[in-house]
RNA sequence: GCGCGCGUGGCGGAAUGGCAGACGCGCCAGACUUAGGAUCUGGUUCCGAAAGGAGUGGAGGUUCAAGUCCUCUCGUGCGCACCA
């Protein structure tokens, strides 16, 4: 907190301080911190007996077994990049809700985790040390301690002594050593599950002895070497990737949007290149079904399967017609999901990367489809899809024959089939696909109706289910089935031929894992040749992790597009001929796993031990406990990649032994982005950036974190706005001066202006609580004011409502500040509903409202929360609407146990609804007990 | 194009099918004050002097009663986007 500044303010735009945040709030920060306030214990800890935790639990002074320890409460949020730029207004809303959730959770009695750390590998500080020379620890170090000094600032109840760094060698250590858990397992289709890879079983010709005896050793290790690799969860593929020349590295297929890379905005090029793979499609399905097992959002979870894009259907063969050239009877394997309509296809189309359409080409044709070919590899993925609304494509000169009938029909090839999805070919069925019939439309190709739609509505491009009709073959027909029915019909009789069967395809491809980068963590494996000068890789034995990245003058890229670790040619270079991994992992690989590492942050043996990890994700038997990360808060942008990549991790450490979890977030809440003022997206280029230190310096963390949560619903997108700032402190000012005498405020404040900054904080001592907080009984209306205010608070933080729990205090603070005798015990109550959301005002006031009345201070973090009475909320008489015909008329005040008859007496006798009964007959009557009485007249 | 949200005062927003607009901002009036951009009190959906009427994007519907449920429609935000 800069004090300086906060004076600066003072005699500037703003008059006076509603109360002296500016010396509470360092002072309850600095007591937390003494005191480790928010601690939490693992099972098997000593607890110091004077802890709060401890003394409000009763533990302590021996080891804590996890069946002593209380629930546990595992709250979460999405740990920050730290760039630096610094904190912006979106990250502590997030931060706001958990911290409330997590105090709250204490006074409740639960055992909360509530950690925070870095992400810290990444780009910029990378691209930084290119440009200085500086190496990226540096950057990311100072980084790290602006964005905790920041974080600290706002008094967040972290528990600071789990903190991870994902650039800590002693946590990338188990980064790497997950990787290699990934390397040596594979799935097994059989069991739906990973297993070691010792549980591969290869096929009986590269068994010894097997039908391979006659290769020698070495050549049939080989053999099921390449076929053991090929099956591991994380493997080295050719396959092409998205280069991007600015950034020097690869892409995931994530990370790259409309043609460009996500990061800066690049173009990028597909350029097929020597990479590693995780194995993530093997998960598909089941992370697709367990979506159905754990509390996400709807949305959140529609993203995720449109991720991962299952769909149902059939691969189906076609045969290359016999005077087809070069090609004549290959097979072309299409994916349809709906071979229902196989009897229309009057065309086959192939992508134009497809690996036969070099044999298909043929005679007058062939020209223009190597022209067409060049044509499509000159644009970029942005071009294509720009260009996509006219569709392209040319003519091979080929024929297909359609299996059901022996039909004859053009293949065509066109860049509106992707390569990349199903078999990179289709069957076209014009008449009801949109994409083929534009296509049939632009070339002119037949289009033959196989599905009749409801009566009223044109077959032509109708794409819905119907009935088939004209799908009669010499050996099956469709005719009058319905569309699922079909579907099935056909598919059976294809697998019977022979010639193609059921299948279902994702969308999810496996993931991109390597990158050309140095701040990253390098790969424990290291290349070898054997006799035959054939490349192979190995697994580093864990001993030697840590794998350590090299020192670096350059952090650029070789000159001959080498990544940035080749420049360091000994620590490549191993003293048995080895070579290492150039490539480093990309940044997601250390937020897949975080919140793991706090369970047991400081474990050197295991990456997180397994007691630890059972308590804290609720598998050891802990009544009501949930499965998981209790509450994960943080934004929508990592919907699919970040929550997709650490599901699969999670699951592949389930499988693997090492968690106990199917799924790692049981909860999860994705808060809204915080727009600026003028309700725009906040830029630097807009200068619409609010910084939160700035509003801190004027307002304090307080009053910082009560407009975040009150600003609207957390999920919800809405724009900031510092006069509501003002609001909320404003608020803060009067709970104050509901508390604190008037004279000596004053007196505090004269001598505020007289003293040194480094003095101030003993000042606080002058002030007194007023001589209207007395220790007297409560009176049933302020109980019932106070005990309203509960149930609402208490209800709206369960269901993450912090606008109306706000609300709620408000009102209470509207009605308590005209009390002319303030009860001590209800001002103390509020004090406990005020804390988990404006702690250190909260807490200064605790302390003085205790020593007001003589007494010492309990900890008010683990004060236990305060139950509502519905007793005091009961109401002698209540007042209730008067309807005559369902609108509003009067009012009447009835006695809350009123009968119906005495209600509708006084209904019918309320003056203003007489007006509207006066002449007419009442017809029927209908009363809501303490709601509302309806009459109903003719 | 497909999928998922969301449309309520001047603004942010609140309302288990039961008094629409809680709470806050802003604005208006008043009190205190040398002063107010501090604080306190009252008012503030629209039309109307009032009585009263209208009102939750629009049009229908269900219901004694609809911001809330149903159908259609318009607008807007987000996600995916030639995924066969």
């Amino acid at each position: 907190m800069n004090a300086g500044g906060g004076e600066r303010m003072l005699r500037g735009s703003m008059a006076r301080r509603q109360y002296p945040f500016h010396l509470i709030e360092p002072k309850w920060q600095a007591f937390w911190e003494g005191q480790q306030t928010f601690r939490a214990f693992n099972p098997g800890e000593t607890l110091p007996v004077a802890h709060p935790f401890a003394v409000r639990h009763q533990l302590g002074a021996r080891p804590v077994t996890a069946k002593e320890l209380p629930s546990k409460f595992y709250v979460l949020d999405m740990f920050p990049y730290p760039s630096g730029a610094g904190l912006h207004v979106g990250h502590p809303e997030g931060y706001t809700a958990t911290d409330i959730l997590a105090r709250y959770r204490r006074a409740q009695g639960q055992h909360v985790l509530h950690p925070m750390g870095w992400d810290a590998f990444g780009l910029p500080a990378e691209q930084y040390a290119i440009r200085t020379g500086q190496h990226p620890r540096v950057t990311t170090e100072a980084n790290i301690s602006n964005f905790k000094r920041q974080i600290r600032s706002l008094g967040f109840s972290y528990d600071w002594s789990r903190e991870v760094d994902t650039t800590d060698p002693e946590y990338f250590r188990w980064t790497q050593w997950i990787f290699l858990q990934l390397y040596q397992a594979w799935f097994n289709p059989e069991t739906q599950r990973a297993e070691p890879i010792s549980t591969l079983k290869y096929p009986a010709s590269m068994e010894p002895g097997g039908s391979g005896a006659e290769l020698d050793a070495a050549a049939l290790e080989a053999q099921r070497r390449e076929y053991r690799d090929a099956r591991r969860l994380a493997y080295v593929s050719e396959a092409p990737v998205w280069w991007c020349e600015a950034l020097g590295t690869v892409l995931a297929n994530e990370e790259v949007i409309d043609g460009r890379s996500e990061v800066g905005g690049h173009p990028v090029v597909r350029r097929p290149m020597r990479q590693w793979m995780l194995r993530i499609t093997a998960y598909a399905d089941r992370l697709l079904r367990d979506l159905d097992t754990i509390q996400w959002s709807d949305s959140l979870k529609e993203m995720q399967r449109n991720w991962i894009g299952r769909s149902e259907g059939a691969l189906v063969d076609f045969r290359v017609a016999p005077e087809s050239g070069a090609a004549a009877g290959a097979a072309i394997t299409v994916f349809t999901t709906r071979p229902d309509t196989l009897f229309g296809a009057t065309y086959m189309v192939l992508a134009p990367e497809h690996g036969l359409v070099e044999a298909l080409a043929s005679g007058a044709q062939r020209a223009a489809v190597d022209a067409y070919r060049r044509e499509i590899a000159k644009k970029s993925d942005l071009e294509r899809t720009e260009l996509a609304k006219e569709k392209t494509g040319v003519f091979t000169g080929a024929y297909a024959l359609n299996p059901v009938n022996g039909a004859r029909i053009p293949i065509w090839i066109a860049d509106y089939v992707l390569a990349s999805y199903g078999t990179g070919a289709i069957m076209a069925v014009p008449a009801h696909d949109t994409r083929d019939f534009e296509f049939a439309t632009r070339f002119e190709l037949p289009v033959l109706q196989v599905v009749e739609p409801p009566a009223g509505v044109d077959w032509k491009g109708y794409v819905d289910d119907g009935v088939a009709v004209n799908s009669a073959g010499p050996e099956v027909s469709l005719n009058g089935l319905p569309t699922p029915e079909a579907k099935r019909v056909i598919t059976e009789w294809l697998a019977a031929r022979g010639v193609g069967r059921g299948m279902v395809n994702f969308k999810l491809r496996d993931w991109l894992f390597s990158r050309q980068r140095y701040w990253g963590e390098p790969f424990p494996i290291v290349w070898r040749k054997d006799a035959a000068g054939v490349e192979w890789h190995e697994a580093l034995p864990e001993s030697d992790l840590p794998v350590l990245p090299p020192r670096l003058d350059d952090y650029k890229p070789t000159a001959d597009g080498q990544p940035p670790l080749a420049r360091a040619a000994a620590w490549v270079n191993r003293e048995d001929g080895s070579r290492r991994e150039l490539n480093t992992m990309p940044q997601w690989a250390g937020s897949c796993w975080y919140y793991l590492r706090y369970l047991d942050s400081t474990n050197a043996g295991r990456c997180v031990g397994r007691e630890a990890e059972q308590y804290w994700m609720g598998t050891d038997g802990q009544a009501g406990a949930t499965p998981g990360v209790d509450l994960y808060v943080g934004g929508t942008e990592h919907a699919v990649l970040h929550l997709l990549y650490a599901r699969f991790w999670h699951k592949v450490l389930f499988d693997l032994g090492h968690v106990s979890t199917p799924e790692p977030f049981f909860k999860l809440v994705n808060q809204g982005l915080i727009l600026g003022e003028d309700g725009q997206k906040m830029s630097k280029s807009r200068g619409n950036v609010v910084n939160p230190d700035d509003i801190l310096v004027e307002y304090g963390a307080d009053a910082f974190r009560l407009y975040e949560m009150f600003m609207g619903p957390l999920q919800d997108t809405k724009p900031w706005n510092t006069k509501g700032v003002e609001g909320v402190y404003r608020f803060l000012g009067r709970v104050w001066r509901l508390f604190v005498d008037e004279a000596s405020e004053t007196e505090f404040e004269q001598a505020l202006t007289l003293t040194e900054p480094s003095a101030q904080e003993a000042l606080l001592g002058r002030l007194r609580v007023g001589s209207s907080v007395q220790d007297v009984v409560a009176d049933a209306s302020q109980l019932r004011v106070l005990h309203a205010c509960i149930r609402k608070v208490t209800e709206d933080l369960d269901g993450l409502r912090f606008n109306t729990a706000i609300s709620a205090m408000m009102v209470f603070v509207n009605e308590a500040i005209g009390w002319e005798v303030k009860p001590a015990s209800v001002l103390r109550t509020f004090l406990q509903l005020l804390a988990p959301l404006a702690p250190h005002v909260a807490e200064e006031l605790w302390d003085r409202l205790h020593r007001h009345l003589g007494q010492v201070p309990p900890s008010l973090g683990y004060a236990p929360w305060p139950s509502f009475d519905p007793a005091f909320l009961v109401e002698d008489t209540v007042e209730i609407p008067v309807q005559v015909n369902g609108k509003l008329r009067d009012v009447i005040r009835v006695a809350a146990a009123a009968a119906a008859a005495d209600i509708e007496a006084a209904a019918k006798a309320a003056p203003k609804a007489q007006a509207f009964l006066a002449g007419k007959t009442l017809k029927k009557v209908i009363i809501v007990p303490k709601k509302m009485v309806n009459l109903i007249v003719a």
